[in-house]
Parts: structure tokens; sequence; C-alpha cells
DNA sequence: ATTCTTGCAAACCCTTTGCAAGCTA
DNA sequence: TAGCTTGCAAAGGGTTTGCAAGAAT
């Protein structure tokens, strides 16, 4: 007598991701900014935008998100971490401004080699690597000056 | 009538420095490993050491060590702090090894000068930036292909 | 009906702060 | 003695986990 459960499911076989509002949501949020957020800000957006989602929820989907690489996870100096949905496939940096957290993908080939050179120099081996680069960009700049101070 | 504080007293008069158990134990502590430690990581050796030193006091000490340049302080993908002596006084990074700890300070020019162009770019000023590479180290790259497992 | 998802409540962990007692100079 | 330093206790802040109710398939 054959077993009652589907002949389809396998040992190992990922489970089946299912689409909520919630999910619908931040991923609107996400999309609608290309600057670093944190979980928090992003809840807070959702709770703006009056949709109502749970901060654990933001918690889960983010880690989700981030571990499944559809969006990019930088921990920042005050030990935050902040995400971002991540256009380009390819290897990147970012340069990020401190005062609007406006961020540019750049790519540093230069960056890369050096990385892998000096690492092998030393032995390292199976060798990742974080570079941030960190600025004010020309748009809060200008506003800095103009004595339209920021904060 | 003169004012009865005596006037060597400056209004932005550093206050005076005391030399403690306390900091000397972790003074020491610090110098006697040159790969980037936790404070909860340094409290524990203190204690083992026989050492009584709160860990508020660790806190402290790495706190006021870091403001003034003492020490190097970096956060880990895990949010905690970590902090090393530096012997190098000019700009470097850090090649780390994700399995012991181990640390090589490396330069970079050409990095350097990837940073600045990039920045200038894209019209950023006031630029800096972060660069760690992490990598496994030899040593330990062959004591886990030799089966002595890590964990 | 199944099982993934949600989110409240509470736990965690690192770090900071309040503050009274202790110690250095 | 003066006031920097210590460190217990407790608060803070971001993030994770337990788990029962809710929703998607």
């Amino acid at each position: 007598m054959p077993v009652t459960s589907p002949s389809t499911r396998q040992p190992g076989r990922a489970p089946h991701e299912r689409s909520t509002r919630q999910k619908r949501a931040l991923a609107a949020v996400l999309d609608g900014s290309d600057a670093f957020r944190s979980a928090q800000d992003l809840f807070t957006e959702l709770r703006a935008r009056g949709e109502n989602v749970g901060l654990t929820t933001v918690y889960n989907q983010l880690r989700a998100l981030s571990d499944a690489g559809a969006i990019d996870a930088l921990r920042g100096e005050d030990g935050e971490v902040r995400y971002r949905r991540c256009d380009t496939d390819h290897h990147h940096h970012h340069l990020v401004c401190r005062v609007c957290g406006r961020t540019v993908e750049v790519e540093g080939p230069e960056v890369e080699e050096w990385a892998a050179t000096v690492a092998f120099a030393h032995g390292f081996v199976d060798v990742a690597h974080t570079v941030e680069v960190l600025g004010t960009c020309d748009g809060c700049a200008k506003r800095l000056r103009s004595g339209t101070v920021g904060r």
C-alpha cells in the first residue's frame, strides 16, 4: 500500500515560500529607496505608510532576504545593521553619504587585486574583504556650507 | 582680592590621569596579543590571570584608550567591537584571520588612491574609508585540512 | 488540512549610565 | 584632602527566540 504523502516531496526539499501582505509592503519600501536603511527605520516607515507590520516580522524578513542574497546588509559604526536592495549582481562596493545616506555602487578592480595580492603574500586563503567609502555628497556639502545646519 | 584656586589651573585644562592596578593589568593583556579582542574577551582573560577588574572598568578604559588614539577599535560582523594596540602610526588596514584572529597590518596606496578618485568622481568630499581583508591564515588552513576540526 | 508566517512578549548580549565607595597624587 | 577611578546594579538599544494564533496554498 503506497504512502499517502505526495511522491513529489523530496527529503531536502526547500520549503514553499508564501506571499503575504507584510512581505509585499516591506519589499515596496525597500524598492522605494536606494539608501541603506536600518530595520527600525524600515519599520517606522511601514507604520507611517499605514502598513501594519510587526517589528519582529521586519527582522525575520530582512534576515531571510539577506540570507537569500536579495538584499545587501551592512553594519554601521553604531552597530546597527542597514539593508538595501541590491541592483547589480556582480561584486561591488559602496560609496555612502554620511549625511543623507545616499549610496552609489562603485567597482574597484584594483582593490580586488590588491586584497588578493596582500592576502596571498601573507599566506592567507579563502579571502573576503569589505570596503566602504564614506563621505559627504555634493548636495549635503553645499547645504552644510550655506549655513542650513543639519542638526 | 584674588581667588583661592591655584593660578596654574586653566579653564580647559586636561584632567590629571592616574595610574591604577586595573589600567596596568589591561595594558598588559593588550600588549600580550596582537589580535583584535573584544571587551568581553579581555575581561575574561583578566579574570583568568587572577586580576580582579570589573567589566565596567574594562569598557571605561577601552573607550578612553580608543578616544585617545592609543588603541584601534573595529566593529566585527557580529556587532562586537574589538580592540587592539596599534603599533604603527600611519594609516593602514588589517588582514585578519577569521579563525584565530591573528592580524597583519597592511598598507595599500592603491586603495587610498582608488577611494579618493571614486569619491571625487561622484562629488563626495571629506572622505573616509574602511577596508578590512578577512581570510584564513596558513596555520589555521593547515590545521583545518588535517581533519583537526575547529569546532 | 497543512505548514509557512506573523508578531507579542520576553530573553539575549553588548554597551552605557548612575552613583557611592575606593584609591591615587 | 581633592577628585579621578572603580565597579555594582540597572537601564538602554538593537536583535533574536518561544510560541500560539493567523493566513496562504
